[in-house]
RNA sequence: GCCGGAAUAGCUCAGUCGGUAGAGCAACUGAUUCGUAAUCAGUAGGUCGGCGGUUCAAGUCCGCCUUCCGGCACCA
C-alpha cells in the first residue's frame, strides 16, 4: 500500500515522448525551433542564436535580438512560420571536422554556438560537430528532425510567450530573449492543451484565493506577505490540527519558540555564511547599564527553526535512551526572497512551517526515514494527493560553487546518501536523482509537485543534517557512557501553510472536502417564514463546532443557490414549508444534481463523521430512502 | 536581482485624436417572501498605483519609483 503510492505510478522513471529524441513529437518539436529561428531572423536581422530545444508541450528559442520582440509580434512571426513550413525546407545533416565547424561559426557570427562548441569538444572529446541545415537557415545542432518542413502541420503549434532567460542558465551570463511555444502532432492536441491551460488559469491559487476571501497581500504590510482572512485561516488550522493529531500519534512533543534570535547563534550554525542574501537584515539594540555603558546586540528574525529546536534538545543533558527525540512546531520563519521570486502563496516572505526535528543516532537514522516516509504517505492518502516524484537532493562536488553551497565533508557526504539511498531501496521507492540539490548540511529527500500551471515544485522535504548538531554543541551520553554527536533529521510532509495551501486550491480548484472548507454547510430558506427553524438548524450545527451559516434571506432561492455554489460551499441544506414541518432537511452538494430530503439528525450524524474521517467526499452519501 | 508586459470603483473590464471618468457584478437602502445557478427600483462608491515632467489642458504622452503577471536566476 505505501510503496503503490510512493511509487509514484512509475512516473520517475518512464521516459516521456516529449524527451525522446527517437519520438515523431521529439522531431516536430525540435524542427519547428529551427523554423521559428529562421523566422526570428527574417524578423530581426543580424540577431544571435542561444539554445532552442523541445520541450514537455513544444518548444523554445533562445536569442540576442537586434530590436526587441514582444507578443504584439506574434501573429506576424507565426505568419512567416507557417510560409516556411509551406515551402516544405528539407533538412540536410551534416558533419564537420572541427576547424570546419568552427569556420562555419565564425562565419555565421554565432559567438555563443561557438562558446558551446568548444566547450563540447573539451569536454566530450567529439571529432566532428553537427550541423543542420533547412532552406537558408543553419544551426548547430544534433538532431533529429522531421524530413521537410511539410511533415509539420501548420495548424498544431502557436505562440505562447516571450521571456528573459541566461545564456546557459548563470546568472553571470548574458540575459536572452527567449520565446515559448506550444506544438503538437496535429490541432487537436494543440487545442486540448491550450484549452487545459486556460482551465487550469481558472484554478490558480491567486485567483481562487481572492475570490473566496482566503488570503490577501498589502503594500503597507509588504511583498510577499500573506495576510490569511478568516476563510483562509480555517485550512491553516484544520491542517494544523491533522498535522497535531499524525505527530501525537507517532510519538512527537510539540514546542514553541520566538520569531527572533541573536545574530551570533546564525553565525555558529553556518547559516548566515550561506543565507545570508535571503535573511532580514540585523536588528541592533543598545541597553544602557547603570555604569553608564552600553550593551549592544544583533538580533534577526529566524530563516528557519532548526536552531530553536536544537536549543531546547541542549537545555539539559541528553541520554541515548531519550533518541529518537522529536520536537514539532508549525513555526513562523522569514526569508528575504529575491523580489522576483515572490508569487502569491507558492513563494512568500513569511513561511508558516509544518516543521519537526528528529535528533538520532547513526543507527537510528533508517527508522526515522521509513517512519517520517509513512507519515508522508498518510498526509498524502488523507488529502488525495497522487501526483508527485520523489527527488534524491546530493551535494554536487564537482560545482564551482561547491565550496561556498555545502560542508567540505566527502567522507560524510558519501556516508548520509548512501543511507537514504538505501531506505529508498529497501523501500522500494522510485525516486530521481537531484544532484546539487542538497541542503549544505546535509542530503534530502525533496518531494516534488506539479502545480496546475505546470510548474514542478518541492513541497515537502526530509533532511538529513549531519554538520549543524556538532557545530552548535549538541550531544547526549551513549550507552558506552560517552558523549556523541546526534544526527538530525528535517522534516516538513505539510511543506509551509502558504505553499501547501496554495497546492490544496488548485487541487480541489477552491471546492475543498467538508472537513477543510471554511463554510461546511449554507443553509438556505426558501422564505423569511421558516428563519426560526433554519437559524435553529444553524445554532445546533455551531454547537457541534460544524462551520455552519444561514444565507442571506432578501434574495430568491435561486440567487441563494447560485452565491453558494459560487463560493464553492460543499453542503447546502435547503429548508422550506415541508422541511419545516418534518423536521427535515433537503441536502444539496456541491457539484451534484441530484438532492436528498432527510430527517435532520440524519443529516448531523453523516455529515460529523465526513468530518471526523476527513473524507474527501463532502458528506457520505445521502441515505437512500 | 535580471528580461518583458501590466496597473482605471471591492471584483471583471470599457474609456476614440490629450479636453477633468463609465458599465456589469458586489455593497448599501427600499419594495418583494419567493422551492433549486442572477426579483425589481434606488443610493453610494474614483487623488485613474505613487512622484515628477511636457502641455492652455494628462487616465491618455515622457521619466523615475512601487506593486502585480509571464519567464530566468535563486529557494535552508
Amino acid at each position: 500500500m505505501l510503496h503503490a503510492t510512493w511509487r509514484g505510478k512509475g512516473k520517475a522513471m518512464r521516459i516521456p515522448e516529449e524527451s525522446n529524441p527517437d519520438q515523431r513529437l521529439y522531431r516536430i518539436r525540435h524542427s519547428l525551433a529551427h523554423v521559428m529561428a529562421q523566422a526570428v531572423l527574417e524578423m530581426r536581422e543580424g540577431s544571435t542564436l542561444g539554445f532552442g530545444p523541445p520541450i514537455e508541450d513544444g518548444f523554445y528559442y533562445d536569442f540576442i535580438l537586434t530590436e526587441p520582440l514582444t507578443e504584439t509580434d506574434f501573429p506576424e512571426l507565426e505568419r512567416r512560420m507557417k510560409r516556411i513550413l509551406k515551402k516544405g525546407q528539407r533538412f540536410y545533416h551534416e558533419e564537420l571536422p572541427i576547424e570546419d565547424a568552427y569556420a562555419r561559426l565564425d562565419e555565421m557570427r554565432e559567438p555563443y554556438k561557438r562558446e558551446y562548441a568548444e566547450e563540447l569538444i573539451e569536454k566530450n572529446g567529439l571529432e566532428a560537430l553537427s550541423f543542420y541545415r533547412n532552406g537558408p537557415f543553419l544551426d548547430m545542432c544534433e538532431g533529429p528532425h522531421v524530413e521537410t518542413t511539410r511533415d509539420i502541420a501548420r495548424d498544431a503549434f502557436k505562440l505562447r510567450s516571450v521571456a528573459g532567460a541566461y545564456w546557459r542558465g548563470d546568472s553571470n551570463n548574458v540575459m536572452m530573449t527567449r520565446i515559448y511555444a506550444w506544438a503538437f502532432a496535429d490541432k487537436p492536441a494543440l487545442d486540448e492543451a491550450v484549452e487545459a491551460h486556460e482551465l487550469a488559469q481558472e484554478r490558480d491559487h491567486k485567483k481562487l484565493g481572492r475570490e473566496l476571501d482566503l488570503f490577501t497581500f498589502d503594500d503597507a504590510i509588504g511583498r510577499g506577505l500573506p495576510l490569511w482572512m478568516p476563510h483562509g485561516t480555517v485550512i491553516r488550522d484544520e491542517l494544523e490540527k491533522l498535522a497535531i493529531e499524525l505527530e501525537f500519534k507517532a510519538g512527537y512533543q510539540r514546542v514553541a519558540t520566538p520569531h527572533i534570535a541573536k545574530g551570533s547563534l546564525y553565525r555558529q550554525t553556518g547559516h548566515l555564511e550561506h543565507y545570508k542574501e535571503a535573511m532580514y537584515p540585523p536588528m541592533e539594540v543598545v541597553e544602557e547599564t547603570p555604569d553608564g555603558s552600553s550593551i549592544r546586540e544583533t538580533y534577526m528574525l529566524k530563516p528557519m527553526n532548526c536552531p530553536h529546536h536544537h536549543k531546547i534538545y541542549a537545555a539539559r543533558l541528553r541520554s541515548y535512551r531519550e533518541l529518537p527525540l522529536r520536537l514539532a512546531e508549525y513555526g513562523q520563519v522569514y526569508r528575504w526572497e529575491a523580489s522576483g521570486a515572490v508569487s502569491g502563496l507558492a513563494r512568500v516572505r513569511m513561511l508558516s512551517m509544518n516543521d519537526a526535528h528528529i535528533y538520532c543516532t547513526e543507527a537510528q537514522i533508517k527508522d526515522v526515514f521509513r517512519e517520517v516516509i509513512s507519515e508522508y504517505d498518510e498526509a498524502y492518502r488523507i488529502l488525495g494527493l497522487e501526483d508527485y516524484t520523489i527527488r534524491l537532493s546530493r551535494w554536487d562536488p564537482d560545482d564551482p560553487k561547491g565550496r561556498e553551497k555545502y560542508v567540505d565533508a566527502p567522507d560524510d557526504w558519501a556516508r548520509t546518501e548512501a543511507i537514504i539511498a538505501e531506505v529508498l531501496d529497501d523501500m522500494d521507492v522510485d525516486y530521481e536523482e537531484g544532484p546539487g540539490e542538497a541542503a549544505f548540511y546535509g542530503p534530502k529527500l525533496d518531494v516534488m509537485f506539479r502545480t496546475i500551471t505546470g510548474k514542478v515544485e518541492q513541497l515537502s522535504t526530509v533532511q538529513l543534517d549531519f554538520a549543524v548538531p556538532g557545530r552548535i554543541g549538541l550531544k547526549y551520553i551513549g550507552d558506552d557512557g560517552a558523549e556523541h554527536v546526534p544526527y538530525c533529521v528535517h522534516r516538513a510532509p505539510l511543506s509551509t501553510h502558504e505553499r501547501f495551501v496554495a497546492l490544496l486550491i488548485e487541487h480541489f480548484g477552491g471546492a475543498f472536502p467538508t472537513w477543510l472548507a471554511p463554510v461546511q454547510v449554507r443553509v438556505i430558506t426558501v422564505s423569511e417564514h421558516f428563519h426560526d427553524y433554519a437559524q435553529g438548524l444553524v445554532d445546533r450545527m455551531r454547537a457541534n463546532f460544524v462551520r455552519a451559516e444561514l444565507a442571506s434571506e432578501s434574495d430568491t432561492v435561486s440567487k441563494k443557490i447560485r452565491d453558494a455554489t459560487t463560493r464553492k460551499i460543499p453542503n447546502l441544506l435547503i429548508v422550506g414549508e415541508r422541511e419545516a414541518t418534518d423536521g427535515t432537511v433537503t441536502l444539496r452538494r456541491y457539484g451534484v444534481k441530484q438532492q436528498a430530503t432527510m430527517p435532520f439528525s440524519e443529516f448531523e450524524s453523516a455529515l460529523a463523521e465526513t468530518i471526523r474521517r476527513r473524507s474527501l467526499a463532502f458528506v457520505a452519501d445521502p441515505p437512500s430512502r
